[in-house]
RNA sequence: GGAGAGGUACCCAAGCGGUCAACGGGAACAGACUGUAAAUCUGUCGGCGAAGCCUUCGGAGGUUCGAAUCCUCCCCUCUCCA
């Protein structure tokens, strides 16, 4: 029923940075084929935070690479995390979620995740079912479980103790929790980025101490934002989400710098190792230009979470606008009532297109702004407009104008 | 509880009585070029229908012809000591 073990870890293991240890990994699955048993394979979310983008995908679509080899999938939704509120970040005080925000950031994720996993073979639990359960007796033999020595080996915490920076009672806890829900769930492997290496380790300790096998541990990369060297986070504004329209993926896959076109093919696709192999190659061959591999990366980001149609769509909608030089063939509407002639900062502004007179008296000046395709050198002029024009900032803003009269 | 240091625009970070709407870097935006929303180069990066004026340097007052810069109080952060 399981394939072999080999062609099972060949799969597990494409694009993981660490597994720890391999060899438990290897006798996990062993044991499961032997008892026609799946894994239980566990990852955690954090509720606060709903939009997932490509980066995250890393880890959900190992996920389902354990899925497709029969195992069970815990998608685990941090809800008691969210309702304490996590400290981690210091100073800044996190606003404490309702019940129903939570709700609703759960049913967000499952819209996305299920673009990538199987929804009838993927377990979504709260870690409230069981966390919101524990007596203070139970809490207290959980804090036993773990030393304050050993917490502090944890680099994080090692360094801000060294510095005397505050650590919160509460973050020191969490490692705990979150070791909780391993043993709660009897996870057999969980999944995380490298950054979270501790808390990872931290379950494996905290289940052996209950009497609970220890979880084999997948590391996955972080995967780098748009703008390249730091990793892709939402705050950053790098991100490349997966609930964006086609066209804004192909787009943003686009403006990745080259020198991340292999890793976001390594990390990001579903791509074969000879394919890989292939990309690379070409890569290193100066003749071929980077731009086509970048193509077909953004077309397979695109299918993964859409369609074929949409990528081939969003690729002719990219070269219309970048390559041609054409408006889209889809141009947001404005529906405006003014007088005629409008001095042209102010239709660019009631339509939404400058944040202030003077942003739009700039790229007037830096010739950034056309009407109809014809360029507005003049920042000073009245313009008449019919139904139907359309307005051009920058390479990338278009809107068309829809009068109507009062 | 005691002693110091500091809070400057989206972020980091200069400035320490006028020449400061505030150096520099990053981000962002625009233009050129291109192979693309890559790279590179250049420019812009408080507000006002732009004349001059208005509002910004943790908050509130004060000194001064004039303050981000000096003084007082308050709030917050950090470092060291207990």
């Amino acid at each position: 029923m399981f394939p072999e073990v080999n062609e099972q870890m060949d799969v597990i293991k494409r694009g993981v940075e660490e597994i720890l240890p391999e060899d438990e990994l290897v006798r996990k699955i062993e044991k499961s084929k032997k008892t026609n048993k799946p894994l239980i394979v566990k990852e955690g979310f954090d509720p606060t935070a709903p939009d997932l983008h490509i980066g995250h995908m890393i880890s959900i679509r190992k996920l389902r690479d354990f899925q497709e080899l029969g195992h069970t999938v815990v998608f685990l939704i941090g809800d008691f995390t969210g309702l304490v509120g996590d400290p981690s970040g210091r100073s800044s005080i996190r606003k404490m979620m309702t019940r129903k925000e939570i709700d609703q950031n759960a049913e967000t994720y499952k819209d996305q995740i299920f673009k990538v996993l199987d929804p009838e073979k993927t377990v979504v639990r709260f870690n409230s079912e069981w966390l919101g359960k524990l007596t203070i007796y139970e809490f207290l033999e959980l804090t036993s479980k773990q030393t304050i020595a050993r917490m502090l080996e944890r680099d994080d915490f090692k360094n801000r103790f060294e510095s005397e920076t505050d650590i919160s009672m509460l973050e020191f806890i969490y490692p705990l929790l979150q070791g909780y829900d391993s043993v709660a769930l009897k996870a057999d492997v969980e999944l995380g980025g490298t950054d979270q290496k501790f808390n990872l380790l931290m379950a494996r300790l905290i289940q052996k101490r209950y009497g609970v096998e220890s979880q084999a541990i997948v590391m996955l990369p972080l995967l780098e934002g748009t703008g390249g060297g730091v990793k892709m986070s939402k705050s950053l504004n790098n991100y490349i989400g997966i609930n964006e329209p086609p066209n804004e993926i192909f787009g943003k896959v686009m403006s990745i710098p080259d020198s991340l076109i292999y890793r976001y093919f390594f990390l990001a696709t579903s791509v074969s190792e000879s394919e890989l192999e292939n990309i690379k190659e070409q890569l290193n061959d100066t003749s071929v230009n980077p731009v086509n591999l970048k193509r077909k990366l953004g077309k397979s980001i695109v299918s993964e979470y859409y369609s074929e149609e949409s990528a081939e769509e969003a690729e002719l909608a990219f070269d219309r606008v970048f390559k041609n030089k054409e408006n889209p063939l889809d141009i947001d509407e404005v529906i405006l009532s003014i007088d005629q002639p409008v001095w042209i900062i102010k239709l660019l502004s009631i339509a939404g297109l400058i944040q202030s007179n003077g942003e739009g008296r700039r790229l007037i000046k830096q010739g950034a702004v056309s009407v109809n395709g014809e360029k507005i050198g003049n920042d000073d002029i009245e313009i008449t407009i019919e139904n139907g024009a359309v307005l051009k900032v920058g390479k990338r803003k278009f809107k068309k104008i829809v009068l109507k009269y009062r």
